[in-house]
DNA sequence: GCTTTAATGGAATGCTCGTTCCAATATTGG
DNA sequence: CCAATATTGGAACGAGCATTCCATTAAAGC
């Protein structure tokens, strides 16, 4: 019958990712990014549709991915503080990794949030969703006695969630790692 | 002699300022900032030089008076809570100000640190001045005995930095005023 | 009135970029 | 072999944009 697809589509997402996550949306070109993923110009158009759709579909490849990983970080039954100490040192190594790319969905929040409201939608829906986890996760410890009962989950956990932010625009322009780590130690003495 | 400048320079760039800092620099066109801003492209030209120079001086400008606020603010000899939750709301309320622009440097940060080392070198001296600030006023505090002694107060200026990040990403993208609020209260909770 | 500088706006240039069209070639299964 | 789909690359289009040139008109002081 048919020819078979000869580049795997979820690989070519994953590379074209990173370069957006490293060089934003507008400064990465359709030209870039059929040099440097391998695929040709048409090819591209075929599978995914034009760059928007394009950018799109690797942003929601990020997002579930994250929040998969996330998820499962925070299954972790050790004390929350512990959790979350190795969880925001998994995201300060991914958001310092090679070039300080930052986070994808906040590097997107600032470039394209007040262009395009599908964005925003998506940065609220996933604010929404990582908040959900963290809140779960330290009512859980609350009801077992790992952080106390003065607390508010929720309250926290939009804390933490903000921490995230300004961890991830910390990372892609200052690229300082070390200090990231100390920051963190602090933000989580908030757990009491 | 000469004909005299009919525009003010100070606030035309201040109202260049406040374009760059909602839109974001590459989507703000040079046509943009003749029409809104009531000047002629040949005179913008002519007084500040290409799209490049003018952006520089309006974020410099940003930059000094925003340092010269946040040096005037902790100037208060209040107790360092109440002054950092002053300091703290006065960053919210500009954040989310009409259209929930966030921080011109914080947006810079993310759009163009990685193709701009200027920019990069600006915002690094930033962040080091802001930090110096909140560090010197609270080992203020620290020999007032309004802060504890068991406290760092370099890793807490940079934290109280890194918080700033993460509330004007927030204000820009998700815009939502009064949890930020509970935001910024439960990170002062570092305090001790 | 003349020189100097400012302001304006039309026209044109040159570049980058997203996108489409198209023709050529390749591979798969019936 | 054939039909169907994949891949590639050249060519071209059209839009947006920063920038420059230029001619014109307008104040300001000598």
């Amino acid at each position: 019958m048919a020819r078979i697809k000869e580049f795997d589509e979820g690989v070519v997402l994953d590379q074209a990712l990173e370069l957006f996550r490293l060089r934003g949306f507008e400064h990465t070109s359709f030209e870039d990014l059929t040099r440097e993923l391998g695929v040709s110009r048409q090819s591209l158009y075929d599978t995914y549709g034009d760059k928007n759709a394009f950018f799109h579909a690797a942003l929601r490849r990020y997002l579930s991915r994250s929040l998969d990983l996330m998820g499962r970080k925070l299954d972790n039954p050790a004390p929350v503080r512990e959790v979350l100490a190795e969880l925001f040192d998994g995201l300060i190594s991914s958001n310092c990794g090679k070039g300080t790319p930052g986070c994808l969905m906040v590097n997107s929040m600032v470039e394209l949030s007040p262009h395009d409201p599908e964005i925003r939608a998506l940065a609220q829906a996933h604010a929404r969703s990582i908040e959900g986890l963290f809140a779960s996760r330290l009512s859980a410890a609350q009801r077992s006695g790992d952080l106390g009962a003065d607390k508010d989950p929720v309250a926290l956990a939009r804390f933490l969630y903000h921490t995230i932010l300004g961890l991830s625009v910390a990372a892609r322009s200052l690229g300082e790692r070390e200090t990231l780590g100390a920051s963190v130690r602090v933000a989580l003495q908030v757990l009491g």
